[in-house]
DNA sequence: CGTTGGAATGTGCACGGTCACAATTGCGAC
DNA sequence: GTCGCAATTGTGACCGTGCACATTCCAACG
């Protein structure tokens, strides 16, 4: 169907189908120049409202969306993130993903995120094959593990990145969280109740954060001349937390266990449960992350408490200042985990 | 810098700086047309072998990287398909996305998510707008809601989606999950214990999976002639299983709660343990989901399990097979939630 | 030895935006 | 009335890839 238009000019009222409407088939509605319309779309300063105006009134009426791909190509950027992830599953980087995705759409980014199902290298190196496909502007490497750090600095990634859950170290490329403050509170915690025979359960090793809270761990251990044992390593699990507390009650020589997170805590409690003991009186438990559920753990749980969204954002942040070479205020201020008591904590009965 | 090739050709060593190869630079090295390298890079069948391994050994040389913005332009499609997700931080959503996302890799395909923070329609059309945006070529819908399902009809999207966690009917849209034969499972298990006073802990009605448990329970319920109570709406938190666990124990006239997820199923054993009540002698309880850490519960958590992995790879399937227009053998075999007994569940003590 | 036809390769344009630059318009000052 | 300058708008090329079509190559056949 065809009209005519006051103007003289013949228009099909409906444009082919099939195609979604370009910005020339808006210019050629609204009478102007196709580079008017992009300077509509992009709010060029010099572009006269009656005119704005009339091309705004037929992208509206076109319904007409401007094409990512083809301002990609032409700007030679994308507009998009890449977040590396893995155990995407669980609490925490769930909800840092979260609050990445939110803060790079507010800021007009999209985010693709690539899971790292296990640690082969392999699966590491498609992953990153993945994002860089798709040529992202920046990555998120949302499971630190070390591995995983070498393979990206070993591609010497021309993108900046930015990791999360670090060493309290600010560089440009870690995010200051003081997971080494959060450990030693949780520690001073129990060494403050009286404690004195103290195990650490750990998360992986290859993990930086688990070794970051070892360290604070052995740190303010150290700092109160208290005597340590070594770590043991977990996987994260409560499943793992389970057995490792089945291990350790075989020789019950301790009062307190500080858990790298909820989940071994949560297991840790249930073999001490099923031993017949009691928590806290027998054993004092803290856990690392303060999950949702963990205020509702029988008993509730001591942890430390992480801003997990807050985390995701400031990882934004960071990340934009490198993309853009802006200034970063984002990691001014280090992010402090704050210790939650709860009732799985008391002094030693012995 | 230059160097003489032997066929008589100046060829710059290094290309221009700062610019990434392209298909030319690369047929320009090979000596060959742009044309050719587009179909080593396709698996053209007419290449001659000797042409494509030469081509090839300049692709790895030059670490040439096809430019997705390119050819998505060109081909009209960007091999993108959107996930619009709620509470992406619960395990349930975060483990399909998760399987999501590595079943559409492996398809070749990129995910971009986008998360609706509250339920407010302005939330629901900003992220969907983000994922057209992008022209994505499918949606999935992690969220279930009325309002967002009616949201996206409404935008009379021109793109395929597939919603998660339906109510057992498979159509186009829905993958066949039934959660009203898992409500059923739940139900009748406590039915078969001897309980005839039950109160099911609902999730948000607007969600459509809520509404399915709501729905089997009600009709398990009704199929064994057992009277009801009116469900009591959550919002899938501990925090509010917690508190709805202490209004019923104001009554008190049951001997059993079927909980539509496991956290809902964590707060109301902390609230019954609270009032010097035991679990399971006083009070059954059975929950929904079995996220990892019910098996540690206290007491380990009686639990329908749903396999969210599968969901999502499933749910890949479905959408892939509605955008390539091709048959769907997916939603063929409806997957069935399973009941996993533990030791939150035993026969009424009255 | 010319013809034929399929395999292998090349040519030019299109996709939908943006950029650099050119052209036109508008308006106050001379 | 016209000149100058800034504001506003238009023109054409280009980004990297795939498609349609044209061309070349080469072996088999009559």
């Amino acid at each position: 169907m065809t009209v005519h238009i006051p103007t003289g000019v013949m228009v099909s009222e409906n444009p082919p189908t099939g195609r979604a409407p370009s910005i020339r088939d808006v210019a050629r509605l609204a009478g102007v120049s196709h580079q008017t319309v992009s300077r509509v779309l992009n709010a060029h300063p010099s572009i006269r409202e009656s005119t704005k105006l009339r091309v705004q009134q037929v992208i509206d009426d076109l319904q007409y969306r401007p094409n990512s791909a083809a301002r990609a190509l032409v700007k030679g950027q994308s507009r998009t993130i890449g977040v590396l992830s893995a155990m995407s599953a669980e609490y925490g980087p769930a909800s840092s993903i979260a609050a990445i995705q939110d803060a790079a759409r507010e800021a007009g980014y999209f985010v693709n995120t690539a899971n790292i199902s296990r640690g082969e290298p392999s699966s590491i190196q498609a992953a990153v094959d993945h994002l860089m496909d798709q040529s992202v502007e920046g990555i998120v490497v949302i499971a630190p593990q070390v591995r995983v750090i070498e393979a990206i600095e070993k591609l010497s990634i021309a993108v900046p990145y930015v990791t999360l859950q670090s060493t309290g170290v600010a560089d440009k490329h870690a995010l200051s969280v003081d997971q080494i403050a959060g450990a030693r509170l949780a520690t001073r915690h129990l060494i403050d109740l009286g404690h004195r025979n103290i195990y650490h359960l750990a998360g992986p090793q290859d993990w930086i954060e688990a070794e970051a809270r070892m360290r604070g761990f052995l740190e303010e251990m150290g700092a109160n001349d208290v005597p340590t044992t070594a770590p043991i390593l977990g996987d994260w699990t409560a499943g793992f937390g389970y057995h490792a507390g089945r291990e350790l009650l075989r020789v019950r020589d301790f009062t307190a266990i500080f858990s790298s997170n909820d989940q071994m805590a949560l297991g840790l409690m249930h073999a001490i449960r099923d031993a017949g003991l009691d928590i806290p009186r027998d054993v004092s438990i803290v856990g690392f992350d303060d999950i949702p559920e963990a205020a509702h753990f029988w008993p509730p749980l001591t942890t430390v408490r992480q801003d997990f969204a807050e985390l995701g954002r400031r990882c934004i942040a960071l990340l934009l200042a490198n993309i853009t070479g802006g200034a970063n205020e984002a990691s001014s201020s280090p992010l402090i985990p704050e210790l939650v008591v709860r009732s799985s904590t008391a002094p030693p009965a012995w």
